[in-house]
DNA sequence: CTCGTGACTCCCG
DNA sequence: TCGGGAGCCACGA
């Protein structure tokens, strides 16, 4: 089982409505530090395995992506799902964030 | 095998 | 408080 198989796992994971940073997605695979390969991977799998990428987010609860990169699609993915994003543009992981081990 | 890369994150200035 | 730089890890060429 590699570091990337676990985060597609982790990333599939993720319930609608709810978003991971990053980084939880990299710790949750099994390496904290990690929040890079997290990247790659949604680069390498988001198209073949279908992952929610929309539902991941950077460490502030925001999308990483530029206007006009992917920003405006994510965000309107994420709203489609109920997720609601704040006055900065940011969402509010207190309550969407998504922790896989405290669910189960 | 070595080098380069990346939708990140943290620390220091 | 804000900005810039280095660290990080795994994968593709």
């Amino acid at each position: 089982m590699t570091f990337t198989e676990k985060a597609l796992a982790v990333i599939q994971s993720i319930p609608e409505g709810k978003v991971m940073t990053y980084g939880s997605v990299a710790a949750a695979a099994g390496s904290p530090r990690g929040a890079r390969q997290v990247v790659r991977v949604l680069h390498s799998l988001s198209d073949k395995e279908g992952l929610p990428w929309h539902r991941v987010v950077n460490r502030e609860g925001r999308i990483s992506l530029e206007r006009g990169r992917g920003y405006e699609l994510q965000k309107a993915l994420l709203e489609d799902e109920g997720v609601v994003f704040g006055l900065t543009e940011r969402i509010d992981l207190d309550t969407y964030l998504w922790q896989p081990s405290t669910s189960a």
